[in-house]
RNA sequence: GCGGGCGUAGCUCAGUUGGUUAGAGCGCCGGCCUGUCACGCCGGAGGUCGCGGGUUCGAGUCCCGUCGCUCGCGCCA
């Protein structure tokens, strides 16, 4: 008999009755009846209960063991009678009678329970992340992250990808995000770069010629974490090709995601490919933001020309003075009380609106302050509009035009989660397409690049010679699964002279583009396709499918949210020897903080 | 960098208007129990109420500061 185990603790059956058998595990919990004791018996695979009759060799030690010690038990597998038949336990027809026990590791007393579904605070869970991580749940999230990666490569692979590494110690990148310097200890004073994406190598493989490029990449960013976003580093399916238009990748990687996602989704509904294209404009109009949630169906709609010179004098203003009336509709809310206008409109004030006008179309007509002062038949306008009927009611969002339609999204989101409206157990996927090239930074007037300033501009090389710059649109796309923002991506720049010009736009001149991001260009004079891609955040994409509002629970070892890890003591303090080594004296600010606690 | 919330036993939490010896459940230790399955029952140990200062006859409770955790803003190709 083989030295640890003859099957997992999720093997056995009723159909193994009668053979003997060696299980090794954890102790999940034990029952100790006095003469008799029940261990059920837990390793990767599932749980098996023991027993120890009275009397037994084994029965001692099983009593002294602690749980989530490891043991190995050998027995013979018995049915169970009928009655003591576990329904809720794979392996719930059997157990397995113990003969013989060994103890492999004795466990200490734990700083937190396995067995059961108590919340344990972070630190604790991240501290001992090996205890956190043999827990029913988060064990799962951790398998369907690897199912998911694995589902990713196979489907990746078959639509012709090749998968490369791309360096890990690099250059600095050009923009974005803050880096993740290493010191250099043969060249003093200088520094690599963790990548915060493989952006340029992976654009560098297209040049050369490699057509389909995917990876799963890791990303290194040193910025602050949030529950969606893990500080330090992260994964993302980074994927390039080349030869392609946007509908191209479109067309190419909506199968990839719409199969990972059909393939966990439990149940759950996914949008059928082709996903649905929303302009940025459009996105903003109707949703109030770039990345909406499509399971609430409430659609925003822009009033403004109904409250122009209307009787409503506030809204008359706003619109006379160039801000907008944005309209959120609230189906069946006529029958809400009182107390639910008041609440959402308490709700708009402490969120900095100035408040959240309505109107409620009852079987007699509209009510409401608005009403009381707005034409009949400006009211009857809205209602129409808005696509409304008798029951229905419509919130109203007025002010500038750049702040009052993302109030109005904050507002639709409020409404369809105090209606109960939003579509349950479906993944709702969009592009967000046509983002703008540039935009107005408001505190230096100046025109920055809106996102990645190596998007093709759309009307290429002719409309940034000829358009306002504000007004061109990028190659630029995003997807969002209900509401979050999974990847965006682009169709390059691969145009040195192109490039050149929407750098000067943006205030570069020609010679700081070469010095900042020779390289790059250098290599698109020497014959470069047309390319593009994307980068689905892979992480994001499990807290979807897991269901987890928190990133770290999809992760197998996080930091923290000052990225630490209380595990391992990262970072870490170094010998003064190693900072010799490479070069550097280190300048602390006066507190210092030495020991945690 | 800024703001909100939290901090009481190993863990989850309760703790009244500031009042005398700070509680419960889980866990731990001991005892009882032959069919439980997060077993049950009885008993026990376990506390610098995050830390420092202040107000007060008296502080877990009020005030100030500070540290930690967490959520958000800034930031995030």
């Amino acid at each position: 008999m083989h030295a640890y185990r003859t099957h997992t603790c999720g093997a056995l059956r009723a159909t193994d009755a009668g053979q003997s058998a060696r299980l090794s595990g954890w102790v999940h919990a034990k029952r100790d009846h006095g003469g008799l004791l029940f261990i059920d018996l837990r390793d990767h695979y599932g749980i098996t209960q023991c027993v120890f009759p009275a009397g037994s060799p084994a029965f001692a030690a099983a009593d002294a063991v602690r749980p989530e010690s490891v043991i190995t038990v050998t027995g013979d597998v018995v049915n169970r009678e009928a009655g003591t038949v576990n329904p809720r336990l794979p392996s719930g027809e059997i157990e397995l009678r113990v003969a013989e026990l060994t103890v492999q590791s004795a466990a200490e007393v734990l700083p937190m329970q396995v067995a059961g579904e108590e919340r344990f605070p972070e630190d604790i869970r991240l501290k001992y992340r090996f205890i956190d991580l043999r827990r029913e749940k988060i064990h799962r999230n951790i398998m369907l992250r690897a199912g998911v990666i694995a589902s990713i490569r196979r489907r990746m692979i078959d639509a012709g990808f090749t998968e490369f590494q791309t360096p890990i110690l690099t250059a600095s990148s050009p923009e974005g995000a803050r880096d993740f310097l290493v010191p250099s200890r043969i060249h003093a004073g200088k520094f690599y770069a963790l990548p915060q994406a493989p952006q340029q190598f992976k654009q560098l493989a297209m040049v050369a010629g490699f057509d389909r490029y995917f990876q799963i990449a890791p990303c290194f960013r040193d910025e602050a974490a949030r529950a969606d976003r893990s500080p330090g580093e992260f994964y993302q399916l980074d994927f390039e090709m080349s030869y392609v238009t946007q509908e191209d990748v479109f067309n190419t990687i909506e199968p990839v995601i719409a199969g990972v996602f059909e393939e966990f989704a439990e149940g759950r509904t996914v949008t059928p490919v082709p996903f649905p294209r929303i302009p940025y404009d459009a996105a903003m109009l109707e949703f109030g933001t770039d990345k909406p949630d499509l399971r609430n169906p409430l659609r925003i709609s822009d009033v403004t020309r109904h409250f122009a010179g209307s009787g409503f004098g506030l809204f008359a203003r706003i619109a006379a003075s160039g801000g907008v009336v944005r309209a959120v509709p609230a189906p069946g809310a006529a029958t809400q009380p009182r107390s639910f206008y008041d609440k959402l409109n308490e709700w708009a004030r402490a969120e900095g609106a100035g408040g959240l006008g309505y109107i409620v179309y009852e079987t007699d007509g509209p009510k409401g302050p608005i009403a009381r002062n707005l034409e009949a038949e400006r009211a009857e306008a809205i209602r129409v509009a808005c696509g409304l009927n008798a029951g229905d009611a419509v919130f109203f969002v007025a002010g500038k035009p750049d702040t009052a339609p993302k109030f109005a999204g904050a507002v639709r989101s409020r409404l369809a989660e105090e209606l109960d409206l939003n579509e349950k157990n479906a993944f709702r996927f969009c592009w967000i397409t046509d983002f703008p090239m540039y935009e107005l930074n408001e505190e230096t007037r100046q025109i920055d690049f809106s996102h990645n300033p190596f998007s093709m501009p759309q009307g290429g090389m002719e409309a940034l010679h000829s358009q306002d710059p504000l007004t061109i649109k990028a190659f630029q796309y995003d997807i969002v699964c209900n509401g979050v923002e999974l990847s965006s991506g682009a169709i390059r720049n691969h145009r040195p002279d192109i490039m050149i010009r929407a750098f000067e736009i943006a205030g570069y001149k020609a010679d700081d583009v070469e010095a900042r991001f020779g390289g790059m260009l250098n290599a698109f004079r020497y014959g470069a396709p047309p390319h593009g891609g994307s980068a689905p955040g892979i992480d994001r994409i499990v807290m979807l499918l897991a269901d987890e509002p928190n990133i770290r629970e999809v992760i197998l070892f996080p930091l923290n949210q000052q990225g630490e890890d209380l595990m391992m003591g990262a970072p870490a303090e170094v010998p003064a020897a190693r900072l010799k080594e490479l070069h550097l004296k280190l300048d602390l600010p006066p507190k210092v903080r030495t020991a945690p606690g």
